[in-house]
RNA sequence: GGAGAGGUGUCCGAGUGGCCGAAGGAGCACGCUUGGAAAGCGUGUGUAUCGCAAGGUACCGGGGGUUCGAAUCCCCCCCUCUCCGCCA
Protein backbone atom coordinates (compact mmCIF):
# COMPACT_ATOMS: atom_id res chain seq x y z
CA UNK A 1 0.00 0.00 0.00
CA UNK A 2 0.91 3.65 -0.33
CA UNK A 3 1.56 6.10 2.34
CA UNK A 4 -1.78 8.20 3.16
CA UNK A 5 -0.07 11.23 3.43
CA UNK A 6 1.85 10.71 -0.02
CA UNK A 7 -0.99 10.10 -1.59
CA UNK A 8 -2.22 14.00 -0.40
CA UNK A 9 0.71 15.30 -1.04
CA UNK A 10 0.68 14.46 -4.04
CA UNK A 11 -2.64 14.00 -5.67
CA UNK A 12 -1.85 14.75 -9.07
CA UNK A 13 1.20 12.44 -9.41
CA UNK A 14 -0.91 9.74 -7.95
CA UNK A 15 -3.95 9.89 -10.41
CA UNK A 16 -1.66 10.27 -13.05
CA UNK A 17 -0.03 6.78 -11.98
CA UNK A 18 -3.61 5.32 -11.87
CA UNK A 19 -4.04 6.55 -15.06
CA UNK A 20 -0.81 5.06 -16.65
CA UNK A 21 -1.75 1.86 -15.52
CA UNK A 22 -5.15 1.42 -16.35
CA UNK A 23 -6.12 0.60 -12.87
CA UNK A 24 -9.50 1.72 -10.80
CA UNK A 25 -8.79 3.40 -7.89
CA UNK A 26 -9.74 6.66 -6.65
CA UNK A 27 -6.85 8.92 -4.73
CA UNK A 28 -9.59 11.68 -4.35
CA UNK A 29 -11.73 9.68 -1.95
CA UNK A 30 -8.77 8.51 -0.59
CA UNK A 31 -7.73 11.98 0.42
CA UNK A 32 -10.68 12.81 1.61
CA UNK A 33 -11.72 9.61 3.87
CA UNK A 34 -7.75 10.42 5.38
CA UNK A 35 -8.74 13.95 5.92
CA UNK A 36 -11.86 12.38 7.63
CA UNK A 37 -10.34 10.02 9.60
CA UNK A 38 -7.85 12.80 10.83
CA UNK A 39 -10.69 14.58 11.80
CA UNK A 40 -12.61 11.43 14.09
CA UNK A 41 -9.18 11.01 15.60
CA UNK A 42 -8.56 14.45 17.01
CA UNK A 43 -12.09 14.54 18.32
CA UNK A 44 -11.69 11.23 20.00
CA UNK A 45 -8.38 12.02 21.89
CA UNK A 46 -9.71 15.13 22.97
CA UNK A 47 -12.57 12.91 25.03
CA UNK A 48 -10.18 10.51 25.44
CA UNK A 49 -7.78 13.14 27.56
CA UNK A 50 -10.60 14.56 29.56
CA UNK A 51 -11.66 10.71 30.17
CA UNK A 52 -8.04 10.40 31.45
CA UNK A 53 -8.42 13.79 33.25
CA UNK A 54 -11.80 12.99 34.89
CA UNK A 55 -10.45 9.64 35.81
CA UNK A 56 -6.85 10.99 37.43
CA UNK A 57 -9.23 13.49 39.79
CA UNK A 58 -10.62 10.22 41.79
CA UNK A 59 -7.40 8.78 42.55
CA UNK A 60 -7.50 9.37 46.06
CA UNK A 61 -9.98 9.80 48.79
CA UNK A 62 -12.78 12.49 48.54
CA UNK A 63 -16.64 12.49 49.98
CA UNK A 64 -19.21 10.82 48.01
CA UNK A 65 -21.33 13.20 46.64
CA UNK A 66 -18.14 14.77 45.33
CA UNK A 67 -16.96 11.17 43.51
CA UNK A 68 -20.62 10.45 41.93
CA UNK A 69 -20.37 13.73 40.48
CA UNK A 70 -16.98 12.84 38.32
CA UNK A 71 -18.13 9.39 37.98
CA UNK A 72 -21.48 10.66 36.22
CA UNK A 73 -19.11 13.01 34.08
CA UNK A 74 -17.05 9.48 33.57
CA UNK A 75 -20.14 7.98 32.31
CA UNK A 76 -20.99 10.93 29.31
CA UNK A 77 -17.57 11.17 28.19
CA UNK A 78 -17.55 7.12 27.85
CA UNK A 79 -20.52 7.38 25.76
CA UNK A 80 -19.49 10.09 23.72
CA UNK A 81 -16.24 7.88 23.28
CA UNK A 82 -18.08 4.90 21.95
CA UNK A 83 -20.24 6.87 19.83
CA UNK A 84 -17.41 8.49 17.80
CA UNK A 85 -15.43 5.34 17.71
CA UNK A 86 -18.11 3.26 15.79
CA UNK A 87 -18.88 6.66 13.61
CA UNK A 88 -14.51 5.73 13.05
CA UNK A 89 -15.13 2.57 12.37
CA UNK A 90 -16.87 2.60 9.34
CA UNK A 91 -14.87 5.55 7.31
CA UNK A 92 -11.53 3.64 8.58
CA UNK A 93 -13.04 0.41 6.42
CA UNK A 94 -13.64 2.57 3.07
CA UNK A 95 -10.47 4.43 3.74
CA UNK A 96 -8.73 0.71 4.17
CA UNK A 97 -10.89 -0.41 1.30
CA UNK A 98 -10.21 2.51 -1.38
CA UNK A 99 -6.14 2.82 -0.43
CA UNK A 100 -5.96 -0.57 -0.51
CA UNK A 101 -6.60 -0.10 -4.34
CA UNK A 102 -3.56 2.73 -5.22
CA UNK A 103 -1.09 0.94 -6.77
CA UNK A 104 2.37 1.52 -6.61
CA UNK A 105 4.56 4.50 -8.22
CA UNK A 106 5.94 3.84 -11.39
CA UNK A 107 9.49 3.70 -12.02
CA UNK A 108 9.55 7.02 -14.07
CA UNK A 109 11.35 5.04 -16.86
CA UNK A 110 8.99 2.08 -17.02
CA UNK A 111 7.42 2.57 -20.88
CA UNK A 112 3.69 3.59 -20.45
CA UNK A 113 1.41 1.32 -21.87
CA UNK A 114 -1.63 -1.05 -22.04
CA UNK A 115 -0.79 -4.27 -22.81
CA UNK A 116 2.10 -6.80 -23.33
CA UNK A 117 3.13 -5.60 -26.47
CA UNK A 118 3.99 -2.27 -24.98
CA UNK A 119 6.73 -3.69 -23.12
CA UNK A 120 10.36 -2.42 -24.18
CA UNK A 121 12.76 -5.03 -25.33
CA UNK A 122 15.60 -3.94 -23.62
CA UNK A 123 18.08 -6.97 -24.50
CA UNK A 124 18.31 -10.36 -26.21
CA UNK A 125 20.12 -13.39 -25.36
CA UNK A 126 20.60 -15.94 -28.67
CA UNK A 127 18.93 -16.26 -31.33
CA UNK A 128 15.11 -18.16 -32.22
CA UNK A 129 16.95 -21.77 -32.65
CA UNK A 130 15.66 -23.16 -35.89
CA UNK A 131 15.23 -26.73 -36.95
CA UNK A 132 15.43 -28.09 -39.97
CA UNK A 133 12.37 -29.74 -39.72
CA UNK A 134 8.89 -28.57 -38.33
CA UNK A 135 9.30 -28.01 -34.46
CA UNK A 136 6.74 -29.87 -32.05
CA UNK A 137 5.52 -28.58 -28.73
CA UNK A 138 6.67 -29.75 -25.31
CA UNK A 139 3.10 -31.47 -25.09
CA UNK A 140 3.36 -33.61 -28.38
CA UNK A 141 6.92 -34.16 -27.25
CA UNK A 142 6.20 -34.97 -23.90
CA UNK A 143 3.49 -37.41 -24.10
CA UNK A 144 5.11 -39.18 -26.76
CA UNK A 145 7.94 -39.98 -24.43
CA UNK A 146 5.65 -40.36 -21.46
CA UNK A 147 7.43 -37.91 -19.81
CA UNK A 148 3.80 -35.93 -18.41
CA UNK A 149 0.48 -37.42 -18.37
CA UNK A 150 -2.52 -34.77 -18.48
CA UNK A 151 -5.59 -37.01 -18.98
CA UNK A 152 -4.92 -38.67 -15.35
CA UNK A 153 -4.57 -35.59 -13.72
CA UNK A 154 -7.86 -33.99 -15.38
CA UNK A 155 -9.91 -37.12 -13.85
CA UNK A 156 -7.48 -37.09 -10.48
CA UNK A 157 -7.82 -33.60 -9.75
CA UNK A 158 -9.21 -31.42 -12.76
CA UNK A 159 -8.03 -29.96 -16.00
CA UNK A 160 -4.65 -27.73 -16.07
CA UNK A 161 -3.01 -30.75 -13.45
CA UNK A 162 -0.78 -32.97 -14.27
CA UNK A 163 1.18 -36.04 -13.75
CA UNK A 164 5.90 -35.71 -14.31
CA UNK A 165 6.98 -38.98 -14.98
CA UNK A 166 9.81 -40.79 -15.36
CA UNK A 167 13.42 -38.40 -16.88
CA UNK A 168 10.74 -35.31 -16.35
CA UNK A 169 10.64 -35.84 -12.68
CA UNK A 170 14.66 -36.06 -12.24
CA UNK A 171 14.46 -33.03 -14.55
CA UNK A 172 12.62 -30.64 -12.29
CA UNK A 173 14.80 -32.16 -9.47
CA UNK A 174 17.76 -31.32 -11.48
CA UNK A 175 16.56 -27.94 -12.42
CA UNK A 176 15.56 -26.99 -8.84
CA UNK A 177 19.42 -28.14 -7.54
CA UNK A 178 21.15 -25.90 -10.64
CA UNK A 179 19.19 -22.88 -9.71
CA UNK A 180 19.93 -23.50 -5.88
CA UNK A 181 23.33 -24.02 -6.36
CA UNK A 182 23.41 -20.52 -8.51
CA UNK A 183 21.51 -18.95 -6.45
CA UNK A 184 24.04 -20.23 -3.22
CA UNK A 185 26.67 -18.96 -5.01
CA UNK A 186 25.08 -15.11 -4.85
CA UNK A 187 24.81 -15.42 -1.38
CA UNK A 188 20.96 -15.92 -1.08
CA UNK A 189 19.90 -18.25 1.78
CA UNK A 190 18.62 -20.90 1.04
CA UNK A 191 14.46 -22.37 2.17
CA UNK A 192 11.85 -24.64 1.06
CA UNK A 193 9.13 -22.23 2.29
CA UNK A 194 5.81 -23.37 3.75
CA UNK A 195 2.78 -24.02 0.53
CA UNK A 196 -0.24 -22.20 3.03
CA UNK A 197 0.23 -18.50 4.35
CA UNK A 198 -2.15 -16.63 6.32
CA UNK A 199 -4.50 -13.96 4.88
CA UNK A 200 -2.83 -10.97 6.24
CA UNK A 201 0.76 -12.28 4.33
CA UNK A 202 -1.09 -12.61 1.51
CA UNK A 203 -2.85 -9.18 1.76
CA UNK A 204 0.31 -7.69 2.49
CA UNK A 205 2.10 -9.03 0.07
CA UNK A 206 -0.11 -7.46 -2.35
CA UNK A 207 -2.77 -10.84 -3.26
CA UNK A 208 -6.14 -11.01 -2.88
CA UNK A 209 -7.08 -13.73 -1.13
CA UNK A 210 -10.97 -13.17 -1.85
CA UNK A 211 -13.11 -12.50 -5.09
CA UNK A 212 -14.28 -13.75 -8.82
CA UNK A 213 -11.16 -12.76 -9.98
CA UNK A 214 -9.06 -13.96 -7.07
CA UNK A 215 -6.02 -16.05 -8.57
CA UNK A 216 -5.43 -17.80 -5.16
CA UNK A 217 -7.02 -20.69 -3.58
CA UNK A 218 -8.53 -20.31 0.04
CA UNK A 219 -8.57 -23.17 2.70
CA UNK A 220 -12.29 -22.95 4.04
CA UNK A 221 -12.36 -21.80 7.52
CA UNK A 222 -8.82 -21.12 8.32
CA UNK A 223 -8.03 -18.06 7.02
CA UNK A 224 -5.13 -19.09 5.06
CA UNK A 225 -4.28 -19.98 1.57
CA UNK A 226 -2.32 -21.45 -0.72
CA UNK A 227 0.38 -19.56 -1.87
CA UNK A 228 0.80 -18.39 -5.53
CA UNK A 229 4.15 -18.14 -5.24
CA UNK A 230 6.85 -18.03 -2.58
CA UNK A 231 7.34 -14.62 -2.65
CA UNK A 232 4.27 -14.61 -0.05
CA UNK A 233 5.81 -16.77 2.43
CA UNK A 234 9.22 -15.03 1.98
CA UNK A 235 8.27 -11.73 2.06
CA UNK A 236 6.49 -12.24 5.20
CA UNK A 237 9.26 -13.87 6.67
CA UNK A 238 10.34 -10.45 8.20
CA UNK A 239 6.76 -9.08 8.97
CA UNK A 240 6.11 -6.49 11.47
CA UNK A 241 10.06 -6.76 12.42
CA UNK A 242 13.13 -4.19 12.37
CA UNK A 243 15.55 -6.05 9.65
CA UNK A 244 19.14 -5.68 10.01
CA UNK A 245 21.13 -4.12 6.76
CA UNK A 246 24.13 -3.54 8.43
CA UNK A 247 26.14 -6.64 6.34
CA UNK A 248 24.06 -5.44 3.65
CA UNK A 249 20.96 -6.93 2.52
CA UNK A 250 18.91 -9.80 2.99
CA UNK A 251 19.00 -12.35 0.28
CA UNK A 252 16.37 -15.52 0.19
CA UNK A 253 15.61 -18.11 -2.30
CA UNK A 254 12.14 -20.25 -2.27
CA UNK A 255 11.50 -23.73 -3.17
CA UNK A 256 7.69 -23.91 -3.18
CA UNK A 257 5.05 -25.11 -5.11
CA UNK A 258 2.39 -22.65 -6.52
CA UNK A 259 -1.06 -22.87 -6.85
CA UNK A 260 -2.60 -20.49 -8.97
CA UNK A 261 -6.84 -20.54 -9.98
CA UNK A 262 -6.12 -19.30 -13.22
CA UNK A 263 -9.94 -19.20 -13.64
CA UNK A 264 -10.89 -18.21 -16.74
CA UNK A 265 -7.91 -18.61 -18.62
CA UNK A 266 -7.41 -20.30 -21.45
CA UNK A 267 -6.75 -20.83 -25.14
CA UNK A 268 -3.47 -22.03 -27.16
CA UNK A 269 -1.35 -19.68 -25.50
CA UNK A 270 -2.27 -21.44 -22.11
CA UNK A 271 -1.38 -25.02 -23.54
CA UNK A 272 -0.10 -27.90 -21.29
CA UNK A 273 2.75 -26.97 -19.18
CA UNK A 274 2.46 -23.27 -19.90
CA UNK A 275 -0.31 -21.94 -17.75
CA UNK A 276 -1.19 -24.61 -14.97
CA UNK A 277 -2.76 -24.66 -11.33
CA UNK A 278 0.39 -26.52 -9.95
CA UNK A 279 3.91 -26.03 -10.39
CA UNK A 280 7.03 -25.34 -8.40
CA UNK A 281 9.17 -22.82 -8.31
CA UNK A 282 12.07 -21.31 -7.22
CA UNK A 283 12.23 -17.68 -6.00
CA UNK A 284 14.71 -14.80 -5.01
CA UNK A 285 13.53 -12.22 -2.55
CA UNK A 286 15.68 -9.26 -1.26
CA UNK A 287 14.80 -6.80 1.68
CA UNK A 288 17.42 -3.71 1.07
CA UNK A 289 17.46 0.31 2.23
CA UNK A 290 15.61 2.52 -0.01
CA UNK A 291 18.47 4.00 -1.77
CA UNK A 292 19.92 -0.10 -2.56
CA UNK A 293 16.53 -1.32 -4.62
CA UNK A 294 17.42 -0.23 -8.00
CA UNK A 295 20.84 -1.67 -8.01
CA UNK A 296 19.63 -5.08 -6.24
CA UNK A 297 17.01 -5.35 -8.85
CA UNK A 298 19.99 -5.14 -12.02
CA UNK A 299 21.63 -7.72 -9.61
CA UNK A 300 18.08 -10.04 -9.54
CA UNK A 301 17.85 -9.39 -13.63
CA UNK A 302 21.30 -10.56 -14.17
CA UNK A 303 20.89 -13.57 -12.18
CA UNK A 304 18.39 -14.49 -13.80
CA UNK A 305 20.02 -13.98 -17.21
CA UNK A 306 22.94 -15.94 -15.87
CA UNK A 307 20.39 -18.97 -15.32
CA UNK A 308 18.86 -19.11 -18.98
CA UNK A 309 22.11 -18.20 -20.51
CA UNK A 310 23.84 -20.69 -19.43
CA UNK A 311 21.46 -23.46 -20.05
CA UNK A 312 21.84 -22.47 -24.17
CA UNK A 313 17.71 -21.24 -23.88
CA UNK A 314 17.64 -18.23 -26.28
CA UNK A 315 15.88 -15.44 -24.26
CA UNK A 316 14.77 -11.41 -24.53
CA UNK A 317 14.28 -9.21 -21.96
CA UNK A 318 11.71 -6.48 -21.67
CA UNK A 319 10.75 -3.59 -19.17
CA UNK A 320 6.86 -4.36 -18.33
CA UNK A 321 4.91 -1.25 -19.40
CA UNK A 322 3.07 0.24 -16.27
CA UNK A 323 -0.53 -0.96 -17.21
CA UNK A 324 0.99 -4.41 -17.11
CA UNK A 325 3.44 -3.43 -13.80
CA UNK A 326 0.41 -5.07 -11.10
CA UNK A 327 -0.29 -2.51 -8.07
CA UNK A 328 2.95 -3.69 -6.07
CA UNK A 329 5.71 -3.30 -8.70
CA UNK A 330 7.28 0.03 -9.04
CA UNK A 331 9.50 -1.70 -12.53
CA UNK A 332 9.63 -5.11 -13.61
CA UNK A 333 11.63 -7.25 -16.30
CA UNK A 334 10.41 -10.03 -17.60
CA UNK A 335 12.24 -12.76 -19.20
CA UNK A 336 10.75 -14.41 -22.24
CA UNK A 337 11.97 -17.22 -23.61
CA UNK A 338 12.41 -18.65 -26.94
CA UNK A 339 9.52 -21.63 -26.69
CA UNK A 340 9.49 -23.29 -30.69
CA UNK A 341 6.53 -25.22 -30.31
CA UNK A 342 4.59 -22.33 -28.93
CA UNK A 343 1.85 -20.90 -31.93
CA UNK A 344 2.67 -21.34 -35.49
CA UNK A 345 6.19 -20.92 -35.81
CA UNK A 346 7.16 -20.46 -32.05
CA UNK A 347 7.39 -17.44 -30.14
CA UNK A 348 8.45 -15.35 -26.98
CA UNK A 349 6.86 -17.23 -23.57
CA UNK A 350 7.40 -15.62 -19.83
CA UNK A 351 9.53 -17.40 -18.02
CA UNK A 352 10.64 -15.25 -15.59
CA UNK A 353 10.18 -12.12 -14.52
CA UNK A 354 11.57 -9.87 -11.38
CA UNK A 355 9.98 -6.61 -9.70
CA UNK A 356 11.42 -3.85 -7.76
CA UNK A 357 8.05 -3.22 -5.14
CA UNK A 358 10.03 -0.65 -3.42
CA UNK A 359 8.22 0.16 -0.16
CA UNK A 360 4.56 -0.67 -1.20
CA UNK A 361 4.76 -4.47 0.26
CA UNK A 362 7.02 -3.88 2.95
CA UNK A 363 4.55 -0.70 4.22
CA UNK A 364 1.78 -3.20 4.93
CA UNK A 365 3.76 -6.07 6.26
CA UNK A 366 5.57 -3.95 8.38
CA UNK A 367 9.47 -4.32 7.86
CA UNK A 368 11.50 -1.50 8.70
CA UNK A 369 15.37 -0.64 9.07
CA UNK A 370 17.05 1.76 11.20
CA UNK A 371 18.54 4.14 8.79
CA UNK A 372 21.77 6.30 9.07
CA UNK A 373 20.21 8.74 11.13
CA UNK A 374 18.65 5.79 13.27
CA UNK A 375 15.48 6.21 12.65
CA UNK A 376 13.05 3.31 11.44
CA UNK A 377 12.05 3.45 7.77
CA UNK A 378 9.92 1.41 5.98
CA UNK A 379 12.21 -1.62 3.90
CA UNK A 380 11.84 -2.24 -0.37
CA UNK A 381 11.56 -5.71 -1.33
CA UNK A 382 12.33 -7.50 -4.65
CA UNK A 383 11.27 -10.80 -5.73
CA UNK A 384 12.40 -12.79 -8.65
CA UNK A 385 12.08 -16.18 -10.43
CA UNK A 386 14.86 -18.06 -10.49
CA UNK A 387 12.96 -20.52 -12.50
CA UNK A 388 9.49 -21.65 -13.04
CA UNK A 389 10.39 -25.38 -13.31
CA UNK A 390 7.08 -26.11 -15.44
CA UNK A 391 7.86 -23.13 -17.89
CA UNK A 392 11.57 -23.96 -17.95
CA UNK A 393 10.54 -27.68 -18.60
CA UNK A 394 8.99 -25.88 -21.60
CA UNK A 395 11.62 -24.38 -22.59
CA UNK A 396 14.40 -27.25 -22.01
CA UNK A 397 12.47 -29.51 -24.08
CA UNK A 398 10.89 -27.14 -26.57
CA UNK A 399 14.98 -26.10 -27.61
CA UNK A 400 16.50 -29.00 -27.24
CA UNK A 401 13.85 -31.47 -29.73
CA UNK A 402 15.64 -33.54 -32.26
CA UNK A 403 14.03 -34.56 -35.44
CA UNK A 404 13.86 -37.85 -33.74
CA UNK A 405 11.48 -37.12 -31.16
CA UNK A 406 14.49 -36.85 -28.23
CA UNK A 407 14.97 -34.65 -26.03
CA UNK A 408 18.62 -33.04 -26.05
CA UNK A 409 19.52 -32.22 -22.34
CA UNK A 410 21.94 -29.43 -21.71
CA UNK A 411 24.99 -29.25 -21.00
CA UNK A 412 25.17 -27.54 -17.46
CA UNK A 413 22.29 -29.60 -16.61
CA UNK A 414 24.13 -33.29 -17.63
CA UNK A 415 25.51 -33.90 -14.16
CA UNK A 416 22.35 -32.71 -12.15
CA UNK A 417 20.49 -35.31 -14.35
CA UNK A 418 22.54 -38.21 -14.97
CA UNK A 419 21.16 -38.47 -18.47
CA UNK A 420 22.05 -36.26 -21.88
CA UNK A 421 19.39 -37.22 -23.52
CA UNK A 422 15.34 -38.43 -23.25
CA UNK A 423 14.67 -40.81 -26.30
CA UNK A 424 13.64 -41.59 -28.44
CA UNK A 425 11.46 -44.44 -27.85
C1' G B 1 -7.51 -33.32 19.01
C1' G B 2 -7.38 -33.39 24.94
C1' A B 3 -5.07 -31.43 29.78
C1' G B 4 -1.91 -27.82 31.91
C1' A B 5 1.62 -23.47 31.91
C1' G B 6 2.83 -19.17 29.57
C1' G B 7 3.14 -14.53 25.85
C1' U B 8 5.35 -7.45 29.10
C1' G B 9 10.36 -2.76 25.62
C1' U B 10 16.41 -4.94 21.61
C1' C B 11 16.82 -9.17 25.24
C1' C B 12 15.98 -11.23 30.32
C1' G B 13 12.42 -10.10 33.80
C1' A B 14 9.02 -7.47 37.84
C1' G B 15 4.25 -5.92 38.04
C1' U B 16 -3.04 -8.93 40.08
C1' G B 17 -7.70 -2.08 39.29
C1' G B 18 -5.66 4.48 39.78
C1' C B 19 1.12 6.32 42.24
C1' C B 20 2.59 2.09 35.22
C1' G B 21 4.90 3.86 29.01
C1' A B 22 5.72 0.43 32.54
C1' A B 23 10.68 -1.51 38.40
C1' G B 24 15.39 -4.08 38.08
C1' G B 25 19.13 -6.15 35.06
C1' A B 26 21.62 -7.02 30.35
C1' G B 27 22.65 -4.79 25.80
C1' C B 28 23.44 -0.36 23.05
C1' A B 29 25.00 5.10 22.64
C1' C B 30 27.58 9.16 24.69
C1' G B 31 30.77 11.10 28.60
C1' C B 32 34.35 10.38 32.66
C1' U B 33 38.33 7.06 33.99
C1' U B 34 42.82 4.38 31.16
C1' G B 35 49.04 4.22 27.77
C1' G B 36 45.08 1.12 25.42
C1' A B 37 41.27 -2.16 26.77
C1' A B 38 38.25 -4.54 30.51
C1' A B 39 36.03 -3.27 34.93
C1' G B 40 33.92 0.99 37.23
C1' C B 41 31.06 5.61 37.47
C1' G B 42 27.51 9.08 35.19
C1' U B 43 23.84 10.23 31.48
C1' G B 44 20.70 8.57 27.83
C1' U B 45 18.12 4.68 25.37
C1' G B 46 10.50 2.19 22.14
C1' U B 47 6.98 2.82 18.32
C1' A B 48 2.84 4.83 15.83
C1' U B 49 -0.36 8.71 15.09
C1' C B 50 -2.64 13.94 15.15
C1' G B 51 -0.49 18.88 15.44
C1' C B 52 3.49 24.57 12.78
C1' A B 53 4.51 23.85 17.79
C1' A B 54 3.55 23.21 22.85
C1' G B 55 1.47 19.02 23.54
C1' G B 56 -2.22 15.13 23.04
C1' U B 57 -3.60 10.06 22.07
C1' A B 58 -2.63 4.88 21.44
C1' C B 59 0.27 0.49 22.10
C1' C B 60 2.22 -4.94 27.81
C1' G B 61 0.38 -11.58 21.73
C1' G B 62 -4.55 -10.08 18.66
C1' G B 63 -9.81 -8.80 19.07
C1' G B 64 -14.10 -7.81 22.08
C1' G B 65 -16.20 -6.75 27.09
C1' U B 66 -16.63 -4.98 32.44
C1' U B 67 -15.27 -0.15 34.95
C1' C B 68 -15.37 6.79 36.21
C1' G B 69 -10.39 4.32 35.37
C1' A B 70 -7.42 -2.09 32.72
C1' A B 71 -0.69 -4.64 31.50
C1' U B 72 -3.79 -6.17 35.83
C1' C B 73 -10.76 -8.66 35.91
C1' C B 74 -14.08 -11.49 32.04
C1' C B 75 -14.86 -13.77 26.94
C1' C B 76 -13.02 -15.33 22.04
C1' C B 77 -8.80 -16.15 18.91
C1' C B 78 -3.47 -16.76 17.73
C1' C B 79 1.28 -18.38 19.20
C1' U B 80 5.04 -20.95 22.46
C1' C B 81 6.25 -24.80 26.04
C1' U B 82 5.11 -29.59 28.84
C1' C B 83 2.25 -34.11 29.03
C1' C B 84 -1.32 -37.39 26.46
C1' G B 85 -3.54 -39.00 21.83
C1' C B 86 -2.82 -39.38 16.52
C1' C B 87 0.69 -39.58 12.71
C1' A B 88 4.91 -39.23 8.16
Amino acid sequence: MLDYKFIKDNLEAVKANIANRFMQADAEMVVALYDKRNGFIVEIDEQRRLRNENAAKMKGPMDQAARQALIEEGKKIKEEISRLESEAEETLKLLDMEGSKIPNMAHPDAPVGKEDKDNTEIARFGEPTKFPFKAKDHVELMEALDLVDFETAARVSGSKFYYLKNEAVLLEMALTRYALDILQKHGFTLTITPDIAREEILEGTGFNPRGAESNIYALEGTGTCLIGTAEIPLGGYYAGQIVDFSKGPILMAGVSHCFRREAGAAGQYSKGLYRVHQFTKIEMFAFTRAEDSDAMHMKLREIEEEIFRSLGIPFRVVDTCTGDLGAPAYRKFDLEAWMPGRGDEGDWGEITSTSNCTDFQARRLGIRYKNDEGKNVIAHTLNGTAIAISRGLISVIENGQQEDGSIRIPEKLVPYCGFEKIGPR
